[in-house]
DNA sequence: TATGAATGAGCCTTCATTCAT
DNA sequence: CATGAATGAAGGCTCATTCAT
């Protein structure tokens, strides 16, 4: 598991290696992370986050160049996160195992997974709505993921399909089933926090169980007429 | 199946039966959606809405009151209709079958809902898009929804869960996954249409193996050390 | 007196000779009139008008040309007949006594005014907000008070004046300090009729005698040191 | 007298004081006064005023958040000083002289508000304008009285009516004519000031004049039949 | 004559951004 | 570095007016 899964963590950890995070840029993105979960990137004024921080709105763009600067900021160090982080999950879950089970990965997998998003609920409810807000935004989303990635994740995919432990579809297709469940329960968790189970364990039972049915190999193919 | 599930063809359905949406009406909607769907609603001026429709820009307020008027006129039917609709297909696959199956009901709501994105991609995006946009336009996303339409869900899983085809979770939860699924479907259709599948066939397969393998009962359980 | 004291009378009386003003001209005026002198000419728009009088708004234009003919057609009578009827009011009143007294005269004009303005205070509300509005408005309310009426006005003063009754001032001053003393009771009874004397006839007294005692001649001059 | 008995230097008293009211401000409340007095509140566009006092159109904004606060600006400091300083003047004359006579009381009022009238005409043209435009913001005009300034009024006239200086009317009554007459002057030279008499000594004289023999106490009352 | 959908100029206001202090 | 007054483009919206029906 990232040792540096919230935003705060983060910041924290790139203050200490070489101070690039000062105190000032720490209460604007605090207060803009709130505000723009609240009530979305677009709908929140330089002018509000600047009184919210406690500074003048002059200051924001003396440290962030642009309002979209903060937005950056504030989506950075999770999207360029999020993926490693799971994969390295993944991977430990095959290696320190003896017998490399489909359950152990989908387990710990989304174990990590729920964790993260308790975490990093606001930030997450960020990052969302830009997603889906429009064309260009989504495009800039999509280019923090480095395709280093997805080369690591196929290589975990095949070695279970190796092992007999995983359904044999294309692992564009397996990625994506595995997204969309690990990604309903996250948008669920963000957008209705108290709404959600709060019994995080069966939360992850259902959730793993669900999955590994779901994508152990068939012994028998569904049949339609 | 309910029979009108385009946009275009629901407005033309309405003009039929009262003649409440004028050729205007729906010059300025298709305008709206394109523009929407392409660069969110935030970002979309009415002054550039007016241009594209071919209309004065006082037009779009004489028709629709508001911006967020045409928003609502191309969110309102998508939403009123996307879970009735979906309801409905799964009670049929019930009803239909003298021997009912989950698999007969996946495979049918699989079906139709692969179906309904297909036909109404840009609304749907449109849709999304607002619906992480901010806590305030999500609970008007969500009051569309009626309670009437929750209970006949229930109703549908308690058939099925007496039938011994369906596992036996929180109904909230097997709703949860099975939106999870085709909303993940549902986000890469419309976010990515030329890199989706193309194969349609085989995407409703892979979904309906994958859900129906999840729901089934399970003969042993999980083993959780 | 005059016979037409009432905006109403006035139209119903303009329709008993030529038919001039319809029942769709009347709703409208009764509408704007509700509505101007409630909030103000410029707070009102067409569409309003129309709403209140239940007609379309084309409907408006085609009877008055203009908003502002509206506002006209509801001045014009008022202040076509303030003055005269005043003028009219004071010849009466010293024509038809034996001895011409000021006492008389003032009376006359002050019971004949304090009617008046009880009985039109929607119109004149309008007329006093038209008023003081704006230079350009103020000239065309003006404009309407013909120079005959100016001719008239001082006449009557001249005779009161020959016949030792009024002090020896302007005629222009004296026309004023009567306007102020009657104009002043006009605004309050207009702007805030509940909050003024109900007991008409004291009123009267009143404004009366203060306007007796400070128009009649003196017989000593003020000192002033 | 009242020291400060024009917007200018108001305002410049102000600044004086703690540096409120900067330059851009003045500039602003200058063209809008200029403005406003000519066409009209309603009749003037935020962009007038601003190309007019030579500042960008935000900037009105950014001083007084609204085009209303520009207009409060205005009329504030002129209704909160016109009464209190009328007052005052009343006072010291009445305390100042031996002998308490309503002549001297009068003249000094008089001669003061006529000042004060010749100082303040755009403002006040403004102040009218407002006042009979519309029933909301005449009751804003009215709030800015305080009733402290009402009962100071009612002990100068109680003192008068005591020493038999003054007609025993209501001092409601009194205080109407006294405003009619002083009103009535500040109309005419507030709308017509090229028509208005130069003769300032002369003006004070007959209104002076006029009001003292309208509100001395009387030796026999008004016969009417 | 009456209608009301369509118009588009103009309105007030917001906002990210700049820059002199 | 921090400030906040100034900016002006762009925004949503109102409104009197026109015109085809």
């Amino acid at each position: 598991m990232s040792e540096i899964e919230t935003i705060q963590a983060y910041y924290a950890a790139s203050l200490g290696k070489d101070g690039r995070i000062t105190k000032t840029q720490r209460k604007i993105l605090a207060a803009a992370l709130a505000l723009f979960s609240e009530k979305g990137y677009e709908n929140v004024g330089t002018r509000e986050i600047a009184d919210c921080a406690g500074v003048a709105e002059g200051t924001l763009f003396h440290n962030f160049v642009n309002k979209n600067g903060i937005l950056d900021a504030i989506m950075q160090p999770i999207v360029q996160n999020i993926l490693p982080a799971m994969l390295n999950t993944l991977d430990q879950a095959v290696l320190d195992q003896a017998d490399q089970t489909l359950t152990a990965f989908i387990v710990a997998l989304v174990t990590d997974r729920v964790a993260f998003v308790e975490r990093n609920q606001a930030s997450l409810a960020v990052i969302l709505s830009q997603f889906f807000n429009n064309a260009k935004d989504r495009q800039a989303v999509l280019q923090m993921v480095s395709p280093e990635v997805l080369k690591q994740a196929n290589e975990v995919m095949d070695r279970l399909k190796a092992a007999g432990e995983l359904v044999d579809w294309p692992n564009r297709t397996i990625l994506q089933l595995l997204f969309s469940t690990l990604g309903g329960y996250m948008v669920e968790a963000v957008l209705y926090p108290q709404l959600t189970n709060r019994d995080t364990q069966q939360t992850i039972n259902h959730l793993s169980d669900f999955l590994v049915n779901g994508l152990s190999p068939r012994r028998m193919p569904l049949h339609v007429d």
